[in-house]
DNA sequence: GTCTATACACCGATAGAC
DNA sequence: GTCTATCGGTGTATAGAC
Protein backbone atom coordinates (compact mmCIF):
# COMPACT_ATOMS: atom_id res chain seq x y z
CA UNK A 1 0.00 0.00 0.00
CA UNK A 2 1.54 3.36 -1.18
CA UNK A 3 1.98 5.77 1.92
CA UNK A 4 0.19 8.77 1.59
CA UNK A 5 1.63 11.91 2.70
CA UNK A 6 -1.91 12.92 3.80
CA UNK A 7 -3.73 10.93 5.55
CA UNK A 8 -6.97 9.19 2.92
CA UNK A 9 -10.39 9.72 4.73
CA UNK A 10 -11.61 6.39 2.75
CA UNK A 11 -14.36 8.29 1.14
CA UNK A 12 -17.61 7.72 1.36
CA UNK A 13 -20.76 8.87 0.26
CA UNK A 14 -21.00 12.45 0.24
CA UNK A 15 -22.48 13.62 3.05
CA UNK A 16 -23.83 17.29 3.00
CA UNK A 17 -23.65 19.50 5.74
CA UNK A 18 -27.07 21.31 6.61
CA UNK A 19 -28.52 24.05 8.43
CA UNK A 20 -30.96 22.52 11.12
CA UNK A 21 -33.81 24.67 9.26
CA UNK A 22 -33.17 22.66 6.01
CA UNK A 23 -32.78 19.62 7.21
CA UNK A 24 -36.06 19.10 9.35
CA UNK A 25 -37.34 20.42 5.80
CA UNK A 26 -36.07 17.48 4.02
CA UNK A 27 -36.97 15.30 6.86
CA UNK A 28 -40.57 16.56 6.77
CA UNK A 29 -40.96 16.02 3.00
CA UNK A 30 -39.41 12.54 2.79
CA UNK A 31 -42.04 11.83 5.56
CA UNK A 32 -44.82 13.04 3.35
CA UNK A 33 -43.76 10.91 0.65
CA UNK A 34 -42.93 7.87 2.21
CA UNK A 35 -46.55 8.66 4.24
CA UNK A 36 -48.06 8.51 1.30
CA UNK A 37 -46.02 5.79 -0.68
CA UNK A 38 -45.83 3.23 1.76
CA UNK A 39 -48.53 4.32 5.02
CA UNK A 40 -48.20 5.56 8.43
CA UNK A 41 -46.98 2.31 10.02
CA UNK A 42 -44.18 2.17 7.53
CA UNK A 43 -42.84 5.73 8.04
CA UNK A 44 -40.57 4.38 10.42
CA UNK A 45 -37.34 6.56 11.58
CA UNK A 46 -34.85 5.11 9.26
CA UNK A 47 -37.38 4.85 6.35
CA UNK A 48 -37.77 8.29 6.42
CA UNK A 49 -33.79 9.28 7.00
CA UNK A 50 -33.16 6.96 3.76
CA UNK A 51 -35.84 8.39 2.00
CA UNK A 52 -34.38 12.01 2.72
CA UNK A 53 -30.48 10.84 2.52
CA UNK A 54 -29.75 11.74 6.28
CA UNK A 55 -28.56 9.80 9.11
CA UNK A 56 -30.37 8.72 12.10
CA UNK A 57 -28.47 10.81 14.57
CA UNK A 58 -29.25 14.20 11.97
CA UNK A 59 -33.11 12.53 12.56
CA UNK A 60 -33.04 12.79 16.21
CA UNK A 61 -30.83 16.23 16.08
CA UNK A 62 -33.72 18.00 14.52
CA UNK A 63 -36.35 16.25 16.32
CA UNK A 64 -37.05 15.07 19.81
CA UNK A 65 -39.52 11.67 18.47
CA UNK A 66 -41.02 10.00 15.44
CA UNK A 67 -43.99 11.48 16.88
CA UNK A 68 -42.62 15.30 16.70
CA UNK A 69 -42.73 14.68 12.90
CA UNK A 70 -45.81 13.09 12.29
CA UNK A 71 -47.60 16.22 13.90
CA UNK A 72 -45.73 18.48 11.52
CA UNK A 73 -46.15 15.95 8.45
CA UNK A 74 -50.06 16.19 9.42
CA UNK A 75 -50.18 20.12 9.74
CA UNK A 76 -48.57 20.45 6.39
CA UNK A 77 -50.89 17.49 4.77
CA UNK A 78 -53.60 20.52 6.07
CA UNK A 79 -52.04 23.71 4.70
CA UNK A 80 -51.63 22.20 1.62
CA UNK A 81 -55.37 20.84 1.23
CA UNK A 82 -57.03 24.15 0.54
CA UNK A 83 -55.11 24.62 -2.53
CA UNK A 84 -56.01 21.15 -3.49
CA UNK A 85 -59.45 21.27 -2.71
CA UNK A 86 -59.86 25.10 -3.93
CA UNK A 87 -58.22 24.10 -7.42
CA UNK A 88 -60.93 22.41 -8.13
CA UNK A 89 -64.12 24.43 -7.77
CA UNK A 90 -65.37 25.26 -10.73
CA UNK A 91 -66.98 28.31 -11.31
CA UNK A 92 -69.08 28.54 -14.52
CA UNK A 93 -72.40 27.78 -15.85
CA UNK A 94 -75.35 27.19 -13.72
CA UNK A 95 -75.43 25.94 -10.04
CA UNK A 96 -76.23 22.08 -10.92
CA UNK A 97 -73.10 22.60 -13.58
CA UNK A 98 -71.07 24.13 -10.41
CA UNK A 99 -71.44 21.99 -8.45
CA UNK A 100 -71.11 18.72 -10.42
CA UNK A 101 -68.29 19.95 -11.89
CA UNK A 102 -66.60 20.83 -8.34
CA UNK A 103 -67.26 17.19 -6.97
CA UNK A 104 -66.22 15.31 -9.85
CA UNK A 105 -62.97 17.14 -9.72
CA UNK A 106 -62.36 16.62 -6.58
CA UNK A 107 -63.47 12.53 -6.91
CA UNK A 108 -60.59 12.83 -10.16
CA UNK A 109 -57.84 13.90 -8.06
CA UNK A 110 -58.81 11.51 -5.44
CA UNK A 111 -58.81 8.72 -7.84
CA UNK A 112 -55.75 9.66 -9.67
CA UNK A 113 -53.92 9.18 -6.06
CA UNK A 114 -55.96 8.11 -3.27
CA UNK A 115 -53.31 7.33 -0.92
CA UNK A 116 -52.53 11.15 -0.86
CA UNK A 117 -55.69 11.70 0.65
CA UNK A 118 -56.06 8.05 2.74
CA UNK A 119 -52.88 9.28 4.75
CA UNK A 120 -55.58 11.11 6.52
CA UNK A 121 -57.58 8.60 7.33
CA UNK A 122 -54.79 6.33 8.44
CA UNK A 123 -53.44 9.08 10.56
CA UNK A 124 -56.77 9.58 12.62
CA UNK A 125 -56.67 6.29 13.15
CA UNK A 126 -53.11 6.33 14.23
CA UNK A 127 -54.11 8.98 17.04
CA UNK A 128 -56.28 6.84 18.42
CA UNK A 129 -53.24 5.37 20.74
CA UNK A 130 -50.84 8.29 20.37
CA UNK A 131 -53.18 10.85 21.39
CA UNK A 132 -50.02 13.39 20.52
CA UNK A 133 -51.51 13.52 17.37
CA UNK A 134 -55.36 14.25 18.05
CA UNK A 135 -54.72 17.99 17.84
CA UNK A 136 -53.09 17.78 14.15
CA UNK A 137 -55.33 15.52 13.21
CA UNK A 138 -58.51 17.37 14.43
CA UNK A 139 -57.64 20.45 12.64
CA UNK A 140 -56.83 18.66 9.22
CA UNK A 141 -60.43 17.17 9.57
CA UNK A 142 -62.22 20.85 10.68
CA UNK A 143 -59.97 22.21 8.46
CA UNK A 144 -61.81 20.09 5.27
CA UNK A 145 -65.19 20.75 6.84
CA UNK A 146 -64.29 24.72 6.68
CA UNK A 147 -63.47 23.79 2.63
CA UNK A 148 -66.34 22.38 1.62
CA UNK A 149 -68.56 24.91 3.66
CA UNK A 150 -67.15 27.58 1.69
CA UNK A 151 -67.50 25.80 -1.39
CA UNK A 152 -70.96 25.45 -0.48
CA UNK A 153 -71.10 29.46 0.22
CA UNK A 154 -69.24 30.54 -2.65
CA UNK A 155 -71.12 28.64 -5.44
CA UNK A 156 -74.24 29.35 -4.24
CA UNK A 157 -73.27 33.34 -4.38
CA UNK A 158 -72.25 33.14 -7.31
CA UNK A 159 -74.94 31.37 -9.04
CA UNK A 160 -77.86 33.74 -7.31
CA UNK A 161 -79.05 30.90 -4.56
CA UNK A 162 -79.11 30.21 -0.84
CA UNK A 163 -79.03 27.10 0.65
CA UNK A 164 -82.31 26.21 2.66
CA UNK A 165 -80.60 23.64 4.47
CA UNK A 166 -77.75 24.47 7.03
CA UNK A 167 -74.50 25.05 5.31
CA UNK A 168 -72.37 23.00 7.92
CA UNK A 169 -74.73 20.12 7.74
CA UNK A 170 -74.51 20.16 3.96
CA UNK A 171 -70.79 20.25 4.35
CA UNK A 172 -70.53 17.09 6.91
CA UNK A 173 -72.85 15.56 4.06
CA UNK A 174 -70.26 16.19 1.29
CA UNK A 175 -67.77 15.45 3.17
CA UNK A 176 -68.64 12.31 4.75
CA UNK A 177 -69.88 10.63 1.22
CA UNK A 178 -66.66 11.88 -0.38
CA UNK A 179 -64.60 9.87 2.63
CA UNK A 180 -66.58 6.80 2.82
CA UNK A 181 -66.97 6.57 -1.07
CA UNK A 182 -63.06 6.92 -1.10
CA UNK A 183 -62.90 4.53 1.84
CA UNK A 184 -65.27 1.77 -0.31
CA UNK A 185 -63.20 2.57 -3.83
CA UNK A 186 -59.81 1.70 -1.83
CA UNK A 187 -61.12 -1.78 -1.92
CA UNK A 188 -63.07 -2.25 -4.98
CA UNK A 189 -61.60 0.03 -7.00
CA UNK A 190 -65.15 0.69 -8.05
CA UNK A 191 -65.03 3.93 -10.53
CA UNK A 192 -68.27 3.82 -12.02
CA UNK A 193 -70.33 3.30 -8.49
CA UNK A 194 -68.48 6.24 -6.72
CA UNK A 195 -69.51 8.24 -9.98
CA UNK A 196 -73.15 7.60 -9.90
CA UNK A 197 -73.29 8.22 -5.97
CA UNK A 198 -71.59 11.66 -6.66
CA UNK A 199 -74.25 12.69 -9.25
CA UNK A 200 -76.85 11.47 -6.88
CA UNK A 201 -75.36 13.66 -4.07
CA UNK A 202 -74.99 17.02 -6.55
CA UNK A 203 -79.09 16.42 -7.09
CA UNK A 204 -79.31 15.81 -3.63
CA UNK A 205 -77.50 19.33 -2.94
CA UNK A 206 -79.22 20.96 -6.08
CA UNK A 207 -82.61 20.19 -4.24
CA UNK A 208 -81.55 21.86 -1.45
CA UNK A 209 -80.88 24.84 -3.01
CA UNK A 210 -83.50 28.07 -3.56
CA UNK A 211 -82.57 30.71 -5.82
CA UNK A 212 -82.29 34.34 -3.76
CA UNK A 213 -86.02 36.12 -3.90
CA UNK A 214 -84.03 39.31 -5.16
CA UNK B 1 -35.75 -29.60 52.27
CA UNK B 2 -38.51 -32.59 53.37
CA UNK B 3 -38.04 -35.25 50.90
CA UNK B 4 -40.46 -35.10 48.80
CA UNK B 5 -41.86 -39.26 47.87
CA UNK B 6 -42.95 -38.03 44.38
CA UNK B 7 -40.86 -35.46 42.48
CA UNK B 8 -42.92 -32.01 43.05
CA UNK B 9 -43.65 -30.24 39.98
CA UNK B 10 -42.84 -26.48 41.08
CA UNK B 11 -46.81 -25.55 40.14
CA UNK B 12 -47.08 -22.85 37.32
CA UNK B 13 -49.65 -21.43 36.25
CA UNK B 14 -51.89 -23.79 35.08
CA UNK B 15 -51.82 -24.96 31.66
CA UNK B 16 -54.58 -26.55 29.46
CA UNK B 17 -54.21 -28.41 26.65
CA UNK B 18 -56.69 -28.15 24.42
CA UNK B 19 -57.91 -29.41 20.98
CA UNK B 20 -56.43 -27.47 18.31
CA UNK B 21 -59.90 -26.35 16.87
CA UNK B 22 -60.94 -25.07 20.76
CA UNK B 23 -57.38 -23.26 20.31
CA UNK B 24 -58.18 -21.87 16.85
CA UNK B 25 -61.48 -20.34 18.06
CA UNK B 26 -59.82 -19.07 21.54
CA UNK B 27 -57.39 -17.22 19.54
CA UNK B 28 -59.70 -15.74 17.00
CA UNK B 29 -61.81 -14.52 19.94
CA UNK B 30 -59.35 -12.67 21.61
CA UNK B 31 -57.64 -11.47 18.31
CA UNK B 32 -61.24 -9.70 18.25
CA UNK B 33 -61.33 -8.12 21.28
CA UNK B 34 -57.42 -7.06 21.06
CA UNK B 35 -58.12 -5.75 17.73
CA UNK B 36 -61.59 -3.50 18.85
CA UNK B 37 -60.13 -2.44 22.37
CA UNK B 38 -56.42 -1.88 20.96
CA UNK B 39 -56.57 -1.72 17.04
CA UNK B 40 -54.61 -3.99 14.24
CA UNK B 41 -51.20 -2.31 15.30
CA UNK B 42 -51.69 -3.36 18.80
CA UNK B 43 -52.84 -6.77 17.75
CA UNK B 44 -49.73 -8.79 17.81
CA UNK B 45 -49.00 -12.28 18.22
CA UNK B 46 -48.18 -12.02 21.72
CA UNK B 47 -51.33 -9.49 22.94
CA UNK B 48 -53.47 -11.93 21.28
CA UNK B 49 -52.02 -14.81 23.18
CA UNK B 50 -51.93 -13.12 26.35
CA UNK B 51 -55.43 -11.94 25.77
CA UNK B 52 -56.22 -16.18 25.05
CA UNK B 53 -54.23 -17.16 27.88
CA UNK B 54 -52.24 -19.40 25.30
CA UNK B 55 -48.47 -19.60 24.71
CA UNK B 56 -47.19 -18.24 21.75
CA UNK B 57 -45.97 -21.77 20.37
CA UNK B 58 -49.58 -22.48 20.80
CA UNK B 59 -50.54 -19.98 18.29
CA UNK B 60 -47.70 -20.92 15.45
CA UNK B 61 -48.96 -24.30 15.84
CA UNK B 62 -52.42 -23.16 15.14
CA UNK B 63 -52.10 -20.43 12.67
CA UNK B 64 -48.89 -20.02 9.92
CA UNK B 65 -48.79 -16.65 10.62
CA UNK B 66 -49.89 -13.30 12.27
CA UNK B 67 -51.89 -12.79 8.62
CA UNK B 68 -53.98 -15.87 8.44
CA UNK B 69 -55.57 -15.19 11.98
CA UNK B 70 -56.19 -11.78 10.55
CA UNK B 71 -57.65 -12.67 7.67
CA UNK B 72 -60.17 -15.31 10.15
CA UNK B 73 -60.79 -12.75 12.48
CA UNK B 74 -61.86 -9.93 9.14
CA UNK B 75 -64.32 -13.00 8.22
CA UNK B 76 -65.83 -13.25 11.40
CA UNK B 77 -66.16 -9.84 11.33
CA UNK B 78 -68.51 -9.87 8.22
CA UNK B 79 -70.30 -12.53 9.44
CA UNK B 80 -71.67 -10.86 12.50
CA UNK B 81 -72.69 -7.77 10.42
CA UNK B 82 -75.72 -8.74 9.40
CA UNK B 83 -77.04 -9.78 12.70
CA UNK B 84 -75.77 -5.98 13.82
CA UNK B 85 -77.18 -4.25 10.98
CA UNK B 86 -80.27 -6.10 10.77
CA UNK B 87 -81.02 -5.94 14.44
CA UNK B 88 -81.23 -1.89 13.70
CA UNK B 89 -84.17 -2.27 11.14
CA UNK B 90 -87.12 -0.88 12.89
CA UNK B 91 -90.04 -2.11 10.57
CA UNK B 92 -93.84 -0.20 11.53
CA UNK B 93 -94.97 3.24 10.35
CA UNK B 94 -94.22 5.41 7.29
CA UNK B 95 -91.46 4.87 5.55
CA UNK B 96 -90.18 8.04 6.69
CA UNK B 97 -90.46 6.74 10.38
CA UNK B 98 -88.64 3.48 9.37
CA UNK B 99 -85.62 4.96 7.41
CA UNK B 100 -85.07 7.72 10.49
CA UNK B 101 -85.26 5.13 12.41
CA UNK B 102 -83.24 2.87 11.16
CA UNK B 103 -80.11 5.26 10.50
CA UNK B 104 -80.97 6.52 14.18
CA UNK B 105 -80.23 2.68 15.52
CA UNK B 106 -77.29 1.70 13.24
CA UNK B 107 -76.09 5.23 14.00
CA UNK B 108 -76.37 4.43 17.78
CA UNK B 109 -74.85 1.09 17.73
CA UNK B 110 -72.08 2.92 16.24
CA UNK B 111 -71.55 6.01 18.89
CA UNK B 112 -72.19 3.42 21.58
CA UNK B 113 -68.99 0.95 20.42
CA UNK B 114 -67.43 3.21 17.34
CA UNK B 115 -64.12 0.66 17.55
CA UNK B 116 -65.86 -2.66 17.19
CA UNK B 117 -67.37 -0.55 13.31
CA UNK B 118 -63.73 0.82 13.37
CA UNK B 119 -61.79 -1.84 13.10
CA UNK B 120 -63.59 -2.43 9.14
CA UNK B 121 -61.59 0.28 8.17
CA UNK B 122 -58.39 0.02 9.83
CA UNK B 123 -58.41 -3.49 8.18
CA UNK B 124 -59.22 -2.39 4.65
CA UNK B 125 -55.90 0.13 5.36
CA UNK B 126 -53.71 -2.29 6.58
CA UNK B 127 -54.84 -4.66 3.59
CA UNK B 128 -52.88 -1.90 1.44
CA UNK B 129 -49.44 -3.33 2.41
CA UNK B 130 -50.74 -7.02 3.42
CA UNK B 131 -52.02 -8.16 -0.08
CA UNK B 132 -53.22 -11.63 1.95
CA UNK B 133 -55.97 -9.83 3.37
CA UNK B 134 -57.58 -8.07 0.42
CA UNK B 135 -59.88 -10.77 -0.08
CA UNK B 136 -61.15 -10.44 2.88
CA UNK B 137 -61.76 -6.98 3.44
CA UNK B 138 -63.64 -7.16 -0.02
CA UNK B 139 -66.08 -9.28 1.23
CA UNK B 140 -66.37 -7.06 4.21
CA UNK B 141 -67.56 -4.18 2.53
CA UNK B 142 -69.42 -6.12 -0.39
CA UNK B 143 -71.17 -7.42 2.47
CA UNK B 144 -71.91 -4.10 3.93
CA UNK B 145 -73.22 -3.16 0.20
CA UNK B 146 -75.61 -5.73 0.01
CA UNK B 147 -77.22 -5.48 3.85
CA UNK B 148 -78.04 -1.98 2.92
CA UNK B 149 -79.32 -2.67 -0.59
CA UNK B 150 -81.24 -5.27 1.22
CA UNK B 151 -82.60 -2.78 4.13
CA UNK B 152 -83.52 -0.80 1.39
CA UNK B 153 -85.51 -3.32 -1.06
CA UNK B 154 -87.58 -4.49 2.28
CA UNK B 155 -88.32 -1.29 4.15
CA UNK B 156 -89.89 -0.21 0.35
CA UNK B 157 -91.35 -2.52 -0.18
CA UNK B 158 -92.66 -2.87 3.27
CA UNK B 159 -94.56 0.79 3.20
CA UNK B 160 -95.76 0.07 -0.32
CA UNK B 161 -92.98 2.37 -2.38
CA UNK B 162 -90.59 2.20 -5.29
CA UNK B 163 -87.20 3.32 -5.74
CA UNK B 164 -86.56 5.54 -8.26
CA UNK B 165 -83.22 5.67 -8.14
CA UNK B 166 -81.02 2.67 -8.83
CA UNK B 167 -80.70 1.02 -5.22
CA UNK B 168 -77.29 -0.15 -5.28
CA UNK B 169 -76.55 3.45 -5.75
CA UNK B 170 -78.56 4.45 -2.88
CA UNK B 171 -77.01 1.77 -0.90
CA UNK B 172 -73.71 3.26 -1.81
CA UNK B 173 -74.50 6.86 -0.49
CA UNK B 174 -76.09 5.75 2.64
CA UNK B 175 -73.07 3.46 3.63
CA UNK B 176 -70.59 6.46 2.50
CA UNK B 177 -72.19 8.66 4.54
CA UNK B 178 -72.04 6.12 7.41
CA UNK B 179 -68.50 5.30 7.23
CA UNK B 180 -67.19 9.11 6.57
CA UNK B 181 -69.81 10.22 9.57
CA UNK B 182 -68.23 7.40 11.58
CA UNK B 183 -64.77 8.38 10.70
CA UNK B 184 -65.29 12.18 11.33
CA UNK B 185 -67.22 11.66 14.44
CA UNK B 186 -64.01 9.22 15.80
CA UNK B 187 -61.78 12.49 15.43
CA UNK B 188 -64.51 15.44 16.66
CA UNK B 189 -67.01 13.13 18.31
CA UNK B 190 -69.87 16.11 17.37
CA UNK B 191 -72.65 13.57 17.34
CA UNK B 192 -75.34 16.69 17.15
CA UNK B 193 -73.99 17.08 13.50
CA UNK B 194 -73.42 13.60 12.91
CA UNK B 195 -77.44 12.81 13.47
CA UNK B 196 -78.25 16.06 11.65
CA UNK B 197 -76.54 14.85 8.74
CA UNK B 198 -78.54 11.72 8.72
CA UNK B 199 -81.94 13.22 9.29
CA UNK B 200 -80.99 15.09 6.14
CA UNK B 201 -80.27 11.56 4.64
CA UNK B 202 -83.33 10.75 5.46
CA UNK B 203 -84.96 13.10 3.46
CA UNK B 204 -82.72 12.80 1.02
CA UNK B 205 -83.79 8.65 0.30
CA UNK B 206 -87.58 9.89 0.76
CA UNK B 207 -87.73 12.08 -1.70
CA UNK B 208 -86.06 9.24 -4.15
CA UNK B 209 -89.05 6.89 -3.29
CA UNK B 210 -92.40 6.74 -5.36
CA UNK B 211 -95.81 5.37 -4.15
CA UNK B 212 -96.41 1.79 -5.91
CA UNK B 213 -99.27 2.46 -8.97
CA UNK B 214 -100.97 -0.06 -7.40
C1' DG C 1 -49.48 -31.69 21.44
C1' DT C 2 -47.94 -28.32 24.26
C1' DC C 3 -44.50 -26.09 26.60
C1' DT C 4 -39.75 -23.20 27.45
C1' DA C 5 -36.25 -21.01 25.39
C1' DT C 6 -34.36 -18.63 21.89
C1' DA C 7 -33.14 -16.89 17.12
C1' DC C 8 -33.18 -13.02 14.35
C1' DA C 9 -34.88 -8.56 12.40
C1' DC C 10 -36.25 -4.08 13.22
C1' DC C 11 -37.91 -0.46 16.13
C1' DG C 12 -36.96 4.37 18.60
C1' DA C 13 -33.55 6.57 20.84
C1' DT C 14 -28.85 7.70 22.72
C1' DA C 15 -23.57 8.05 23.50
C1' DG C 16 -19.48 9.76 22.25
C1' DA C 17 -15.82 10.44 18.59
C1' DC C 18 -14.66 13.81 15.18
C1' DG D 1 -23.54 18.98 12.75
C1' DT D 2 -22.72 14.49 11.48
C1' DC D 3 -20.90 10.24 12.14
C1' DT D 4 -20.52 5.10 13.96
C1' DA D 5 -21.89 2.09 17.29
C1' DT D 6 -24.96 0.42 20.38
C1' DC D 7 -28.76 0.04 23.94
C1' DG D 8 -33.16 -1.81 25.41
C1' DG D 9 -37.37 -3.25 23.74
C1' DT D 10 -40.62 -5.72 20.82
C1' DG D 11 -41.97 -8.02 16.64
C1' DT D 12 -42.67 -12.87 14.11
C1' DA D 13 -41.32 -17.27 13.96
C1' DT D 14 -38.83 -21.63 15.26
C1' DA D 15 -36.14 -25.49 17.83
C1' DG D 16 -36.16 -28.84 20.87
C1' DA D 17 -37.42 -30.62 25.60
C1' DC D 18 -41.13 -33.16 27.69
Amino acid sequence: MPPATRRSPARRAPVVRKALADRREDLVEAALRVLVRDGVAAATTRAVVAEAGASLSAFHYCFDSREELLVLAAERITDRTLDHVRAGFSVGGDLRAVIAGSLTALWERLEADPHRELVGYELSQYARTHPELRPAVARLFRHYLDVHEQFLVESAAAAGFTWATPVPVLARLVNSTLDGLALTWLVDHDGAAARAVLDALADVLLAAARPDPS
